[in-house]
RNA sequence: GGGCCCUUCGUCUAUCGGUUAGGACAUCAGAUUUUCAAUCUGGGAAGACGGGUUCGACUCCCGUAGGGCCUACCA
């Protein structure tokens, strides 16, 4: 693939006739400092891939010494609402990705956008379209019949008919010629003027559009990199044109792969998660979800684990993927599982029991401190907070246990007179930490002329009453000593 | 229908004309073993297809197929 220089040279995008034309001097972006900017639209949720584009954009602006901005796109009123506002807030807070100044929204800046347009009416650069929603469709159903952009018979129409007719303000795009986008990750991509219709930049209702509000809120907060899906590739020529109208600098695109389920489908909660609530919910740490989400779509040659010192120093677009990810759950959980042993214990344990009161479980004042003495022990084994809650909750059970038939079944007389004698041999264990504890147990064993296995079943059973457990030294210590004994008397005299 | 993007193991990726095509996750086998897990060792696994260019192509070009995005008075 040929890609352009980095950082780019000049604009962001040419026009035609030539694919490189000597433009006339404009800034060029590469000269200012950085500044990127995430700019979701407040739709209740916040995608995955949403994140992962914030996550581009915060790694880019880090690298450089630049600014990260965050600009809600807010002008679909209907869809707008304050709490899917909070939603983002939350997400990239959760995320660690805040941005450098509080929010702009871009409702807000209605009068900034009809400014713009006011001046590409002036310039002759945008129209007034007349066409009605009937008459639009009818033209929808032609065009694409005939293979070919919309176009409105307004365009070259000076005069409006009657005075209260309601209108749409189209920019008004060059028929010949070509536009070409000096994409970061695509390289050049060049597109024919004549296949990009004119797009609406005031509702009939008077209220800005998002191609509009973007291009105008991108230059009016500087920003010298537009770091986004690549869904929004073919909205680069267009909006490039209205830079162009507006001798503005073209800022340097970029834009991202998207992230489609692990079937190659666009991702949905069919596959498991979505937002990022979603991944937060079901135990994801944000440290793991940062370094997954960097590995998904770009890399650092075999740097598969990395903090985000690293992804800073590391980071360039020029790196990203161009082919869509999938993502995979496995690969996921296993950061995951790396970043929780990394975690610190009472960081943990503070989770595990949010995890546990949101099952609906309410905690005691002392299940934290024995939270913490378990979660060093089982928490290599855990994938997720949600996994590592079900390895912690054995410790958290009140006596007497509850045992199943399986565990039961395998407390025979044998068994029982067994475990007798080895809560004696318990009792005086003056140590009690893993090691002395195994000890302990190998010379009961051996004393007794069976191998571990004839009791460590059984006796991991009556500790944990059936919920999954670590080895038996680490369980019994994290357990203690009265608790450990306890339980087992519990089950001895349960079974007498 | 039209425009644009994409295509290396199952998955994420390395490779920037010359490699036994590397790594990670997953998987399989073995070791260990007090269930599960963890841990250790080893194995299998890839350039969509067809044409070019070239001494030489995964790498460059063209085509085909497949997937995706856009084609809104949504963003």
């Amino acid at each position: 693939m040929i890609r352009p220089p980095t950082p780019p040279k000049g604009d962001g995008a040419g026009t035609a006739p030539g694919p490189n034309p000597p433009d006339r001097p404009t800034m060029s972006s590469s000269d200012r400092p950085v500044v990127t900017r995430i700019a979701p639209s407040p739709t209740g949720s916040m995608h995955i891939g949403t994140a992962r584009t914030a996550l581009f954009n915060w790694l880019y602006a880090r690298h450089h010494g630049g600014t990260f901005l965050l600009r809600i796109e807010d002008t679909d009123r209907e869809r707008s609402t304050e709490a899917a506002v909070q939603v983002i807030l939350d997400g990239l807070a959760w995320l660690g990705l805040e941005p450098d100044a509080p929010a702009v929204f871009q409702f807000a800046r209605a009068d900034l956008h009809r400014q713009v347009v006011h001046d590409l009416l002036a310039k002759g650069r945008a129209y007034r379209c007349y066409m009605t929603i009937e008459e639009l469709a009818a033209e929808r159903e032609r065009s694409r019949a005939e293979g070919r952009a919309i176009r409105s018979p307004w365009r070259d129409q000076e005069a409006p008919p009657g005075s209260n007719l309601p209108f749409t303000v189209r920019f008004k795009g060059p028929l010949q010629g070509e536009t070409v986008v000096n994409d970061l990750v695509k390289g050049p991509v060049t597109f024919r003027n004549r296949d990009l219709d004119d797009l609406v930049l005031l509702r009939s209702d008077g209220a800005p559009t998002y191609n509009l509000a973007v291009v105008a809120d991108d230059h009016d907060m500087g920003i010298t990199h537009i770091i986004r899906g690549d869904d929004h590739l073919n909205n680069a020529a267009r909006q490039s044109l209205i830079y162009r109208a507006m001798d503005w600098p073209i800022p340097a695109f970029a834009h991202m792969p998207m992230i489609h389920g692990p079937d190659g489908a666009k991702l949905s909660k069919r596959h498991g998660a979505q937002a990022v609530g979603e991944f937060a919910d079901m135990g994801y740490l944000p440290e793991a979800m940062r370094n997954y989400l960097a590995r998904l779509g770009w890399g650092h040659g075999d740097d598969e684990l990395f903090s985000d010192a690293q992804a800073i120093a590391w980071f360039d677009v020029k790196d990203v993927v161009s082919a869509p990810a999938r993502l995979d759950w496995n690969k996921l959980n296993h950061v995951n599982n790396h970043y929780l042993r990394l975690a610190d214990d009472q960081r943990l344990a503070d989770l595990v029991a949010e995890a546990m009161n949101r099952q609906g479980r309410a905690t005691e004042p002392d299940d934290l401190q024995k939270l913490l003495s378990v979660i060093p022990l089982v928490k290599d084994g855990a994938k997720t907070i949600l996994e590592l809650r079900d390895l912690c909750a054995f410790v958290l059970a009140h006596r007497p246990l509850t045992l199943d038939a399986k565990i039961i079944a395998m407390l025979d007389a044998e068994t029982r007179e067994r475990l007798e004698r080895l809560s004696l041999a318990l009792r005086d264990e003056a140590a009690w930490t893993p090691e002395t504890l195994l000890a302990r147990l190998r010379e009961f064993v051996t004393a007794e002329g069976v191998g571990l296995g004839k009791i460590g079943a059984p006796l991991r059973g009556v500790l944990s009453g059936g919920a999954p457990a670590p080895d038996l030294a680490s369980a019994l210590t994290a357990l203690g000593r009265e608790e450990s004994l306890g339980r087992i008397a519990d089950a001895l005299s349960q079974l007498r």
